[in-house]
RNA sequence: UCCCCUGUAGCUCAGCUGGCAGAGCAAGUGGCUGUUAACCACUGGGUCCGUGGUUCAAAUCCGCGCGGGGGAGCCA
């Protein structure tokens, strides 16, 4: 049986043609005569408006029941509408109220309802206009991430969820376990990890970096894409305590390579964006951030300004007198420093490299001057960091040796030492934080608002 | 974890130096010959987050607790 989707009937040319629409009524508008219906079925932003004209028996008794929020079926003859805006619309002849939403207890009534409101009704908020284009944009991005890499030959690499080894670096980890805590507690006993599922402590991943890696040692060029966990007690609007990451990773890249292949990553996302959800752009534009497409555009058509650690603190340090944080050489950029690059600065994307090695991680390639590594972090306005990575250490001594100054254990990273030991390449990669890029192409302000079910301390309901 | 703001009708909020609980929207009823988050009129709607205190009197002032938001740090 054919079952077109809201967006698919509005493609089609209106010829007074028989057809029935499905959707949650977002709105009903009824005068003396007419009644107006709008239906959305979440294949589209805009509705599709339900025309009944002097309605009479059954029908004006199913629309006297018909609230916002219900699930309804209209037949119809689908005709050019008169509304400006609005190509087609149906003529109603009859309906079905399928399941019905009582305007006395339905949350979501017509009019406007905060992010905040939203947040605890995690379960309906999918229905209203935002959250269904967010919902949208997330999936177009998706599919833009596999698209950009599937074509440039690159493979996709599911890396572990489960980790048994604390060696990644990257933040505090969630521990997983099957033994019993309550009872362990009561007895006041010591843990004994060898009773544990996989024999030792085990985690969830903060990262699939190290383990990519070994597979960019073999198929050349990689990536992953999947959920992410930190346990950070942060409560900010740009982390989450699960998250999606897209870590690509490829063999015989340098510093520069990485540069080029992040930028391109994050202008084809836009474009992507731009080509494949005008529609809900243009409503994120017209109700979250003004100007949002024309801004999305010149990133698209730009290239990113690039410039070293060294020269964004001197350019910094002109201007300290107005900040919190007085910048130094040494110091990790500040938020409101990497603000003032991107948006004061250079007006748009800006990607910083070669920082000091002292705050990087290990496995970062040592520069020669002895005090900085290839590491290089796209910033962007508004919220900072949204990729950090570099090119791999992929001497054996000079990684070993970085290893133990920063006092980790060697043995600890046996495996990892073993791709620098066997066949060693240079490498280089890094990581996309999934919602970031969302927040940045939605306009929204909260990463809690552009995931289904946003996991954070003291947040994991639905 | 730290700093700041905040909690009043279903929602968004006003409520001043303490003195009878308010508005807009939503909902309900009626009206309106094509509406655009329709419009017009009327109606109903309150544990003022909780708790203890100050006071003749507390939504308002103070203490404690809980919830929400923003910023910082950690980072993607």
């Amino acid at each position: 049986m054919q079952r077109p989707t809201l967006k698919e009937i509005d493609g089609f040319e209106a010829t007074g043609q028989e057809l029935v629409a499905r959707g949650w009524v977002r709105t009903k508008r009824d005068q003396k005569t007419t009644v107006f219906l709008e239906l959305n079925d979440g294949s589209r932003l805009g509705n599709l408006q339900c025309v009944f004209d002097n309605p009479e028996g059954i029908v004006a008794a199913t629309l006297a029941r018909v609230q916002t929020g219900a699930a309804v079926t209209v037949n119809g003859n689908l005709v050019p509408s008169p509304k400006p805006g609005q190509r087609v619309e149906l003529k109603g002849s009859a309906l079905e109220l399928i399941g019905e939403a009582p305007a006395d207890e339905y949350p979501l009534q017509k009019k406007n309802t905060s992010f905040e409101f939203l947040r605890e009704k995690a379960h309906l908020r999918p229905r209203t206009n935002t959250f269904g284009a967010v919902a949208r944009v997330r999936n177009a991005m998706a599919r833009a991430v596999h698209g950009f890499f599937q074509d440039r030959g690159f493979y996709w690499v599911h890396t572990p969820i489960i980790t048994a080894s604390d060696a990644e670096g990257a933040g505090a980890m969630f521990q997983v376990t099957t033994l019993d805590l309550d009872r362990i507690a009561k007895s006041g006993g010591k843990i004994d990890y060898s009773k544990d599922f996989f024999g030792k402590p085990s985690f969830l991943t903060v990262s699939g970096q190290l383990n990519v890696e070994t597979y960019a040692q073999a198929l050349g060029s990689v990536y992953t894409f999947g959920p992410t966990f930190r346990a950070e007690n942060s409560n900010t609007t740009r982390h989450l305590s699960e998250f999606w990451m897209i870590e690509p990773e490829v063999a015989w890249n340098d510093i520069h390579d990485n540069m080029d292949l992040a930028e391109a990553f994050v202008r084809h996302l836009v474009k992507a964006a731009l080509e494949g959800c005008a529609e809900d752009l243009a409503f994120f534009d017209e109700r979250i951030q003004k100007g949002l497409v024309e801004y999305l555009a010149g990133i698209a058509a730009k290239p990113f300004e690039r410039m070293t650690y060294t020269e964004a603190v001197a350019r910094l340090e002109k201007n300290s007198g107005d900040f919190e944080f007085k910048p130094y050489w040494g110091c990790d950029l500040q938020s409101e420093h990497e603000k003032w690059l991107t948006e004061q600065v250079v007006g748009g994307p800006l990607i910083v490299t070669d920082y000091p090695r002292d705050i990087k991680a290990f496995y970062m390639k040592q520069n020669d001057d002895g005090k900085t590594v290839a590491a290089m972090d796209v910033l962007v306005p508004r919220f900072g960091e949204i990729i950090g990575g570099s090119e791999r250490e992929w001497r054996l001594p000079l990684l070993e040796r970085r290893i133990i100054e920063m006092g980790l254990k060697p043995e600890t990273y046996s495996w990892y030492l073993d791709l620098r030991r066997f066949g060693s390449t240079p490498h280089a990669g890094f990581g996309l934080g999934f919602e970031r890029l969302i927040l940045f192409v939605t306009g929204m302000q909260n990463i809690r608002d552009v995931i289904p079910f946003p996991r954070a301390p003291k947040l994991a309901d639905f």
